[in-house]
DNA sequence: TGCCTCGATGGGACTTGGTCTCATCACCCT
DNA sequence: AGGGTGATGAGACCAAGTCCCATCGAGGCA
């Protein structure tokens, strides 16, 4: 992965063979769609996070609204997932994923995934569904919005304090609509 | 289209080459790809959509809400781009899409296309950035949400109603976040 | 020590998506 | 009749991705 980070950085994605990633990286073509379903998922092979996700909202107090229930898993996945070494790591990926039609295509899949993980760990707790959906989106969008902000090389907060403050702001920003 | 959509139905996405596509219709190869950016692509061809729903934020009146000024755009949309001729293989296009995750990364894609240029019409009449973003997300689900309800063989309304039904759908369930 | 198993790797043949170039053909204009 | 022009056909070519088989190294075991 950090071959291929490396790699699409100095030439582009397209630019870039998987032949020449594992070359780097000291391994065979055949090796490297052992280790990734193809070229795209190199930057994309975390499953923790959804596990993550559904285990916390499963977890949330009762009474919790969708939204709070959302508030509820991000508080103890942000910092476990995101740890402030792998800041300046999520800013190269996000420059390099922007660049990049083919990684923007894999990173709305991935993220439809992650919504509808989220959709199922509501409905569990008994919320409806258009509800449960609109949560979920709205939940993507805060998380998105972290993940940028806690990018830059300027904040200082860890991600939890950032997703929340997101997540705060996105619901305030619905209010509005 | 026509021939790529009936060789996705009867043998699947993946086993549906190119150049037997472009057989069927009575091309060439190099001519499918001269019509199609991709394989992916002769499925999403539709660009007036996105022009559309981008004239109608701009057009809806001086002193409409986010969602309103949506709301105005679907029913000047609706109807014009999804006609009832259309219902049917509307119906198709889902499920073949539902049956290959290639189509759904470039549905996906195609999705966030859509609200970008929503959120940017809805800038430019002074939404600001996160309001706009919501916005444009939960318009996003809702038109997603219509599209599955009218696509459904027992619905009798046109696109516009059904779309204008689910835009109120979803800002009640986000009431209720 | 020698043998065996097993998981991980290397290597290479093969199919298909996608690009590119050149030749051809139909049509239109004068 | 001739000459441009745009769409098409044909095929070479590259890279992504699949598949199969050979190899290697780390134990486990007699």
């Amino acid at each position: 992965m950090a071959a291929a980070l490396d790699l699409f950085e100095e030439h582009g994605y397209d630019n870039t063979t998987v032949t020449g990633i594992a070359e780097r990286a000291g391994l065979a073509k055949s090796t490297f769609f052992r280790h990734y379903a193809d070229k795209r998922e190199v930057l994309f092979d975390d499953d923790t996070l959804a596990a993550l996700l559904v285990e916390g909202i499963g977890a949330a107090p009762e009474g919790a609204t969708a939204l709070d229930a959302l508030a509820h898993a991000f508080d103890r996945t942000g910092r476990a997932v995101f740890t402030n070494d792998r800041r300046e790591f999520s800013a190269r990926r996000i420059a390099v994923i922007a660049a990049a039609p083919e990684l923007q295509e894999r990173d709305a899949l991935k993220e439809r995934g992650l919504i509808a993980a989220m959709v199922d760990a509501l409905e569990r707790r008994g919320v409806p569904d258009l509800t449960a959906r609109v949560a979920a989106e709205l939940g993507a969008l805060a998380f998105r919005v972290a993940y940028e902000r806690w990018g830059d090389p300027a904040a200082r907060d860890d991600f939890d304090q950032v997703l929340r403050r997101a997540l705060v702001d996105v619901r305030d920003a619905g209010a509005l609509c």
